[in-house]
DNA sequence: TTCCGGGATCGAAACGTTTCGCTTCTGCTT
DNA sequence: AAGCAGAAGCGAAACGTTTCGATCCCGGAA
C-alpha cells in the first residue's frame, strides 16, 4: 500500500542508497534533494520505521516503568522526560505496575519484547529483582526517584536528597521554636520515606530533642490515613506544635484534620508539607512545603538515558544525580514569637 | 548478538517455518515443543519484534495524546486505558502537547513514524485539523472526552453527557432552594466546559430561574483563576448562594477563596464539585461532587479501539458511547430548610 | 495391498530498509 | 594534457521474521 523507498528510486532515477541517504541527513546534489522531495510528496512517502529498525537495532522507544501513573508526582517528572526524549526522536512507553511489585517482572518482559531501546525504572520495592533479566540483555537503565542499594555501582540514578530535605525541614521547624514535631512518614518500606524519617530524626537528635514514638506516624502515603494519624496523634496529650507531612497526598490529610480539630494553622498548629508547589500557594494560609525539582528530575534522567543509549559510551561510570529539594515558605509554619510554646 | 529463529531451528534440527509457528501459538509435536523450549531456553532467544513487523504491518503499538500528561483527570483515564491495551499484547506511547494545539500535527507526525496501530486522542482544540493527516493513512482513531464536531459522523467516541451532568447538578442545587448559583465554567472554547455551562443553562431555564451574567465565571480552569473569580462574585451584592465548580482544580479554587470570605460551606454557601472522589470523601465537610466514570471511559475507549484495529471490522459504523457521571452526595449542599434564602 | 486425507514439517520468497565496497564524475593541480 | 582527490551515486547483501505452496508420513478405508 504505501510507498516505499524503491518506488521513490525509480521515480527519480535515483539509486536507493542515493534515497536512504537522503533520508538519513545525508547530502546529495541538489537537484536530486528537489527530485526526492517532489517523489516523496506526490507519493506520500513515510519512512518504514520496522525495516529501519530491523537494520539499525533501534527501536528509538524508551520504556518508562512506575508504580502509579495517576498520581502527580510521577506524572509531572515523566512530563518533562517524555518531553525531552522526544525532541531527540524517542517515543516513551510508560507502563504503570499498579504499586504491585511482581507486576514489575511482567512489565519488564513486555518492554523487552517491544525492543525498547532503554529504560527508566521508579522502583515499587527496594530490591527490583526482575531488572536482572534487563541488564542481562544489555539495555540500559536510569533509576529515578527510588534507589536500589545493589544497583548503585551499577546504574545511573536520579534521586532527591530526601534525608537532606527532611533534615532541612525539621531544622526549620525547630529553630521557631518547635520541640514536639509529628511527621506523617508514609511507609517504611519506600526508600524516599525512610529517608525523609532519617533526616527528621538526625534533626532532633542534632539539637538534642527527645524522639517522641507517637510522633511518628506510617499512613501509607494516603490523605484519609494521615487524616486518621493526625487526629489521632493530638487525640491523648496535648499533641504536637508542628507538622511535617512527607508527601503531597499526606499534607493535605493533616490539614483536613488539623481544621476538624477546629486547631488553626499556623496560629496553634505549624504544617510543613511536600510537593505540588502551584496548589500550596493557592491555599490560605500558603502553605510552606519542600519543593522538588520535579521538571528537572526528569530532564535530568532523560539525559542520562540518551548518553547512556549511544554507544560510544557504555563505559562510563555509573553516575547519581543527586538533587536538592528546596523550602519555600508559605505562612503555614508559626514565626517566633510562638503562641503556642510548652 | 542475540539468538535468532535460525538459530533454533538449527539446535533443534527443525524447519523455520516450525519455530515460527510455535511461536505464534501454532500446534507442534509435543517432543518437538520440548525441543523448542529447551533451544529457546538455552539461547535466551527472544522474537525480534523488527522483523516480526516488517512482516505482519503490526507494531502493536498505540499512541495516546494529551493535552497534559499532569492532570489526575487525564491520567486517570490512561491509567485504565493502558492496562487494558497492554492486557492485549499493545504497548502505549504516551504524547503529551502541553495544551498547544500547534503541537498535536508535530505530535502525530511522531507517532505515525513510530508506525502506532492506533491512536486514542484527546483533543485540546474544538478542530483537531492535524487528524487528518493521520486518517488519510486509516490508522484508526477514538476521541476521547472532547468531541470534535465534524468527526462525530466518522470517528469512534467516549464521552461524558456533560449536559446532563451539569443539567442534574444544577437541578440539585435549584431542588434545595437555590436561585442565585455561580459557576466556575473553565473556557468558552473547550467542547466539556461549553456543554457544561449548556446544561447549567438549560436547568436554571426549566425552572424558570432568570440567569444572572455576573454569576458565569471563566476562570481557564485553574484553582488561581477560580480563587479569584469566586470572591469577586462576592465583591457586589449579595454574591450567589450555591457554587457550581466543573472541574477539580477550580473546585479547589471556589472553596479556597469561601474559606477566605469566611463563609461556610454549607451553612452560608453550597458548593457542588468535580472529580477526584477520594479527595472529596476526604474533605471536611465531604463534598457533593459530579464524578466521571474515569476509569470505564479508559476501559470503553481501549475497547473501541481494540475492535476497530481488527481488519474484520473496519467496516461497522462509528460508535459514540456516551457516558453518564453520577452525583456523589457528601455534606457541602444545604438540605433544605436552607438558612441563607433570599 | 493400495489409496487417500490430513497433520506436521519444510524451504524459499518477501517485507523495506541500511550499508559496504565500488564506480563514475567533476574540477583542480602539475 | 595527464593525473588525482573527493564527492556523489550505485547495486547487492543482509537484518530476522512470516507465510505460501509443496512434501512427507501415518493410519484407516476400500
Amino acid at each position: 500500500m504505501g510507498a516505499t523507498i524503491k518506488d521513490i528510486a525509480e521515480k527519480t532515477g535515483l539509486g536507493l542508497a542515493t534515497i536512504s541517504k537522503y533520508l538519513n541527513g545525508g547530502h546529495v546534489l541538489e537537484k536530486n534533494q528537489a527530485a526526492i522531495e517532489a517523489a516523496i510528496d506526490e507519493l506520500d512517502f513515510q519512512v518504514n520505521g520496522f525495516a529501519r529498525s530491523l537494520k539499525t537495532h533501534h527501536s528509538m522507544t524508551v520504556g518508562v516503568v512506575i508504580p502509579q501513573l495517576d498520581n502527580l508526582f510521577m506524572t509531572s517528572i515523566i512530563t518533562s522526560l517524555e518531553e525531552t526524549l522526544r525532541a531527540k526522536g524517542y517515543g516513551v512507553l510508560v507502563c504503570d505496575t499498579s504499586r504491585m511489585e511482581s507486576r514489575e517482572s511482567e512489565v519488564l518482559n513486555f518492554l523487552q519484547q517491544k525492543m525498547v531501546d532503554g529504560l527508566i525504572f521508579l522502583a515499587t520495592g527496594r530490591e527490583a529483582e526482575s531488572l536482572n533479566a534487563v541488564l542481562n540483555r544489555r539495555i540500559p537503565v536510569v533509576l529515578i526517584d527510588r534507589k536500589i542499594e545493589r544497583f548503585s555501582d551499577t546504574l545511573d540514578m536520579v534521586l532527591l536528597d530526601n534525608y537532606q530535605a527532611a533534615f532541612d525541614s525539621t531544622m526549620y521547624l525547630i529553630r521557631r521554636g518547635h520541640r514536639h514535631i509529628g511527621i506523617l512518614a508514609g511507609s517504611p518500606e519506600v526508600y524516599t520515606a525512610s529517608e525523609r524519617l532519617r533526616g527528621y530524626c538526625a534533626a532532633l537528635k542534632e539539637e538534642g530533642i527527645p524522639i517522641e514514638e507517637e510522633l511518628i506516624r506510617f499512613t501509607g502515603f494516603t490523605t484519609e490515613g494521615s487524616y486518621r494519624e493526625t487526629l489521632s496523634m493530638f487525640s491523648r496529650g496535648e499533641g504536637p506544635t508542628a507538622i511535617f507531612a512527607t508527601n503531597f497526598e499526606m499534607t493535605l490529610g493533616a490539614l483536613l484534620a488539623l481544621k476538624d480539630l477546629g486547631r488553626n494553622v499556623p496560629e496553634d498548629v505549624s504544617l510543613i508539607g511536600f510537593d505540588n508547589l502551584q496548589l500550596a500557594r493557592a491555599m490560605q494560609p500558603a502553605l510552606t512545603i519542600v519543593s522538588q525539582p520535579v521538571r528537572e528530575m526528569g530532564v535530568r534522567a532523560a539525559a542520562l538515558l540518551l548518553s547512556r543509549m549511544q554507544p560510544s559510551d557504555t563505559k562510563r561510570p555509573p553516575e547519581t544525580v543527586m538533587m536538592r529539594a528546596r523550602i519555600v515558605e508559605g505562612a503555614s509554619v508559626s514565626q517566633p514569637p510562638l503562641r503556642a510554646m510548652r
